[in-house]
DNA sequence: AAAAATAATGAACAGTGTTCAGTATTCAAA
DNA sequence: TTTGAATACTGAACACTGTTCATTATTTTT
């Protein structure tokens, strides 16, 4: 019994050492010019090794994604104690933006990079990604109890709400936002953010 | 003089005819599944041969970005006959969104895809970006001209509409929304779209 | 201590972008 | 029209990629 359960955590050591090493080099270099040798080197073992504990580089991709979702959702706990239902929205796309500047790399894995779909397991990959959608419609909804966004569709809404900040965030990742020669980045995005709020308080 | 011209012709024809097979193929299997040997093969000539026209896959890349700015100008041209200054910024918006939905594979070359910034001939690349970002400026200016807007930022306010549609159109291109288990991307964009129309007509 | 099971290796395969010595073709001058 | 220079093209070679798998090393069980 103890030998198994050792050789078990020895299996997931391993996989958080390999996960780890992969974290450091896709932040550090990007997906595409990270190579599996790289990742091996960094650990020091060989190639081979790593498909031992992982199917393939996506396989890993979507460890880190889901690891991604995570983070993001640990930023949104506090939200829990912002009382007003739009103060509440406000402080959502607050924290989303936030998390994509400050995390630049995860949130380019998480929402824009072309995300493989080999395997069938997507349904239980997206679940983190679904459980962030289902909080802003929540969020939303009770946004319309306090009389907010009146006669609107929540689907819809919500889509056009996420496709306000994943505009911006997204310009950010892929530096779109070099259009606007002397703006910083990070100004454009407050600047535009507010007038987002604005506009869907007059919605 | 005749033969020089000639020659110059032909050089050009070469280049037209790689970029039409690069075209094909990238659009049908993305940049990156896409190889230099693919290209040439197509073409029927050595892989070698390409680069005597193009320095690298990344000018190729570039020469492609440049041909989806045109396009997108092009379908920009009838918005002129459009008198109302809010009713060409609806009908800019749908162009866009259309543009991004039936050319998806140029509009994630265009505005999505890691534009490599090796050469410095950036700022040349951009100029038709540039040129369509204008555009919107222009069009925002004058709806406030008509009263809309009122004490808006035209820097800012540009980058939120853009950030919107952007965000629908990197959404759809890169599969997210998908998220939306039951409704159509086409639906999504179509009523997503409305609500920020709504939203710019009560800012 | 021997046998079985597990873990790690690294060479090999088929692919990639890119370069460049060598060959074929076209052109200009004698 | 023939010769020498300029141009165009080739395809082997280089250093890389993700992935596989027979072989070797280690650990566990008998």
């Amino acid at each position: 019994m103890t030998i198994a359960t050792r050789k078990q955590r020895e299996k997931e050591e391993m996989r958080s050492l390999i996960l780890d090493a992969a974290r450091k080099i896709f932040l550090e270099k990007g997906y595409h010019d990270t190579s599996m040798r790289n990742i091996a080197e960094e650990i020091q073992y060989s190639p081979g090794t790593i498909y031992l504990y992982f199917r393939d580089k996506d396989e890993i991709f979507h460890a880190l994604h889901e690891e991604g979702f995570r983070r993001m959702l640990t930023k949104m706990q506090p939200l829990g104690h912002v009382s007003s239902p739009f103060e509440r929205l406000k402080a959502l796309g607050k924290v989303y933006l936030e998390f994509a500047t400050e995390n630049k790399d995860f949130y380019d894995l998480m929402f824009i990079m072309q995300a493989p779909i080999k395997h069938e397991a997507d349904h239980e990959q997206w679940e983190m990604g679904h459980q962030t959608l289902d909080y802003l419609k929540q969020v939303l909804t009770e946004c319309k109890k306090e009389g907010y966004f009146k006669g609107k569709n929540i689907e819809y809404l919500s889509f056009a709400v996420w496709s306000g900040v994943h505009g911006m965030a997204a310009l950010y990742c892929r530096e779109r936002c070099k259009a606007y020669h002397d703006i910083e980045p990070g100004e454009l995005i407050e600047e535009g953010y507010k007038y987002l709020v604005n506009m869907l308080e007059n919605l």
